[in-house]
DNA sequence: CAAAAAAATGTGTTCGAGCACATTTAAAAA
DNA sequence: TTTTTAAATGTGCTCGAACACATTTTTTTG
C-alpha cells in the first residue's frame, strides 16, 4: 500500500507553496517555469491521486440527478424503475444527490418532447433517460450538450456509432439466447417470431432481436428447424386468441414461440387455453409472465431489468457528479435466463 | 427535496453551540436537561442525517480490508475473486480503502486456522472470508469478535442461526433449478446426482443442493423421474471415465446428470465419449466447463459468481468503514443460469 | 534608477463533523 | 459571603482540496 500524499505533501517535496501546487493541477497558469518542472518532477514520482471525499465536501453541492421514462400505468415494464430510485435516494441523499423522477406516454412523442425540454428547462446536474424516440431523443441529446447537462441513456440506445452514455442489453444476443433456449426444449418443428403489440418506435428493438434469433439457427443449419415471424397488433386484430389459432390452425407444426416483447403472456394464455404442447421464451419479469411461468405455460424468461438498468445509470451519473468517476460509453448488463425457479431473487 | 442541515444550522436552531448538539448526538453527557431537550425538539423536527463526506474526511484514516480464500491453483473456482479485488482497489484506493489478500490451501484445515490467525495478529479492520472448514471457521469468527475485527463470511455458510454477514446464494434453491431444467430439457427417466471430488467440507455444501433438486421432483411427483445419487472420489476412483461407463452400463435409463460441483465438465467429458445423449446440468464458469458449453457438452451451468460475491462482501465493509453504512446480514446474490449464449457477460 | 505594471508565489478561509481545550455558569464547601 | 469544585457550554482547530486574495518578486517603462 503506498502512501496517500496531499497537496501540502508535494508543496513541500518540491519546495514551493501549496497555491503552486494547485496551479499546476489545474493548469491555472502563471507558474514559473522553474516552479513547473518542480513540481512536475514530484508528481511523476509520486503518482498524485487528489482525495475525492476532500474535494467532494469542498464542493459542497446538491446536485439534481433526474431520471427520464414512460408511465408504468401503460406499461409494468418500467415499474421497477421506481425501487431503483428509491435505492438510490438511501444511499445517496446523504452524500448531496438529489434524485428526480419524470414520466412521459410511452405512445406519445409530443409527451416525451414535452416532459424532457420541462426538464431541461429546470437545469438539472444530469439526466437519465429511457429514449422511446430516435428522433426525438436526438434533439434532446444536442440540447443537453449545448447546456451542459450530462445525460445518459438506458434500455433504449439512440445511436450506435455517438458517445451517449449508454446502460443496457446487447439486444442481438439476447435474440441468440432465446433461440439457444427453444433449441434446448425442442427438437425439431417450425419456430414462430411473435411481435406483439408494439409502437413502432420499438421497432429496432424488436428487429435486432429477431436477428439475433435468425442467427443462431442459420449458424446451427439444422434442416429440423423452420423460423418464420409474425405481428399482433392489438388494435388491428381486437382478439389475440382467434388470430393465434388461425394461424396455428393452418401452420399445426409449430413447437416454439418466440416472443419479443413483454406481452409473453398474450402468446402463454393462448398456449393454456389451446396447445398446450408448445414451448415459449419471452422477455420480462411482469406479474403476467412471471404468474405464467409459475404455472409452467412459459419455460424461459429473458430479464432486461430495468431496475439494473435504472440504478446503474443513476449511479453512474451520481459517483461521476460526487467523485469525478469517468462515466463507461456504454455498460451491457448481463443477459439473465430466468425459469420459474429463479424469478423471485431478480425481483425487485 | 429536504434541505441538508448541518450541526451549525441545528445549534442556532436550538440556541445552543455546536459543542453541545455534538453531545447530544453522541450521548456523550455533560449537557443540562434544558439545553437537551432543545436539541432533541429540533432533532425530531429536522430528521438529521451527517454528512457523510465530512465524517470520513475528519477520520481520515487508511483502512485495511483483507479477504482470505483458497488458493487458485488447486481451484479455479477462486480466480474470479482476483479480478473483485482489483476493481475494488481500482474504486476505493482513493478513498483510504487497502485491499489484502490472503490465501490458504483449500484441502488444509492447519493452514486456513494458521493464516487467518496470522491475519488476526496484523489487526486489520475489516475480513471477509470464505471459510471451507466450519470449525476452524467459527473459532476465527469468535477470535475476530474479541478483537473487534469487523468479519464478513461469503460462500459458504458457517452457522445459520449465528449473525455473520454472509454474502452468497441459496443453494437448497440451485439444487431446485438445476432440476427444473433437467425437467425441461428430459421427458423422463432416470436423474443422477453427482458429487465429484469434494472434500469433507463441502459435504453440506453438496448436501443442500441434492436436497433441494430432489426436493423439486418429490413436490413434481411425476412417475416417469426417479432420481439416485452416486460420489466419486479421484483418490478412490482413479478413472474417472471406467467408473461412470461401468454405471452406466448398469443403469442404461440415465437421461440427465446433476453435478454438485465446479467439476461438472468430469461428467462432460464422459458424455462426449460415450452416451452423447444424456443431458448435463452442473455449476460454476471455470474454464472446463465453458469449452463444454460452447461445444454442446454441458446444456446449463449455475453460476455461484464468485467474483461478484467478493465484490459484494468487499464493497459492504469498505462502505461501512467509510460511510458507516450497515452491513446486511444476509445478502442472497441471483442464481444465474447459464449456457452457451449468455455465459460470456457473466465473465470477469 | 526609481516607479509602475505584471507575473509569480504564498496565505488564509471554506466545506461539516468531531474532538480537545478554554471559558462560563451553577452547585457545594468553607 | 467567599472560595472551591463540578457541571455545563462554547471556541477553535483538524482533515484535504479549492479558490480568493495578499504579498513578494520580476519585468517593463518613464
Amino acid at each position: 500500500m503506498m502512501k496517500k500524499y496531499t497537496i501540502k505533501d508535494i508543496s513541500e517535496l518540491a519546495g514551493v507553496s501549496k497555491g503552486t501546487v494547485d496551479r499546476v493541477l489545474h493548469k491555472r497558469g502563471k507558474v514559473s517555469e522553474s516552479a513547473l518542472k518542480k513540481v512536475n518532477k514530484i508528481l511523476e514520482e509520486i503518482e498524485y491521486k487528489p482525495n475525492p471525499i476532500a474535494k467532494s465536501l469542498k464542493n459542497n453541492k446538491i446536485y439534481r440527478v433526474c431520471i427520464l421514462f414512460p408511465r408504468s400505468n401503460q406499461d409494468s415494464f418500467w415499474t421497477p424503475c421506481l425501487t431503483a430510485i428509491k435505492e438510490m435516494e438511501n444511499n445517496y441523499q446523504a452524500f448531496g444527490i438529489s434524485i428526480e423522477q419524470h414520466r412521459y406516454d410511452s405512445k406519445s412523442p409530443t409527451s416525451f418532447l414535452e416532459q424532457a425540454n420541462a426538464l431541461i428547462a429546470t437545469k438539472p446536474d444530469a439526466i437519465l433517460m429511457a429514449p422511446l424516440f430516435y428522433q426525438e431523443a436526438q434533439i434532446i441529446k444536442k440540447r443537453c450538450f449545448e447546456q451542459e447537462i450530462i445525460i445518459s441513456t438506458f434500455n433504449n440506445v439512440i445511436d450506435k456509432n455517438s458517445l451517449t452514455n449508454y446502460i443496457g442489453q446487447d439486444l442481438f444476443q439476447t435474440g441468440r439466447i432465446a433461440a439457444k433456449l427453444l433449441d434446448s426444449l425442442t427438437t425439431s418443428g417450425d419456430l414462430l417470431i411473435v411481435h406483439i403489440d408494439e409502437q413502432v418506435q420499438n421497432a429496432t428493438h424488436m428487429q435486432e432481436k429477431e436477428n439475433g434469433f435468425k442467427h443462431y439457427f442459420e449458424e446451427k443449419n439444422d434442416p429440423a428447424y423452420s423460423i418464420s415471424t409474425i405481428n399482433i397488433n392489438k388494435t388491428l386484430d381486437t382478439n389475440y386468441f382467434e388470430f393465434l389459432d388461425s394461424y396455428f390452425k393452418s401452420n399445426p407444426n409449430i413447437t416454439g414461440i418466440f416472443v419479443t416483447t413483454s406481452k409473453t403472456y398474450v402468446a402463454a394464455q393462448f398456449k393454456t387455453e389451446s396447445r398446450k404442447d408448445i414451448k415459449i421464451v419471452g422477455y420480462d419479469l411482469v406479474e403476467k409472465n412471471i404468474e405464467h411461468l409459475k404455472k409452467g405455460s412459459i419455460d424461459f424468461l429473458i430479464n432486461q431489468n430495468p431496475k439494473k438498468q435504472a440504478f446503474q445509470g443513476l449511479r453512474n451519473l451520481a459517483e461521476h457528479l460526487l467523485f469525478a468517476k469517468e462515466i463507461p460509453k456504454e455498460t451491457l448488463l448481463p443477459i439473465d435466463i430466468i425459469n420459474s425457479e429463479n424469478y423471485r431473487e431478480y425481483l425487485e
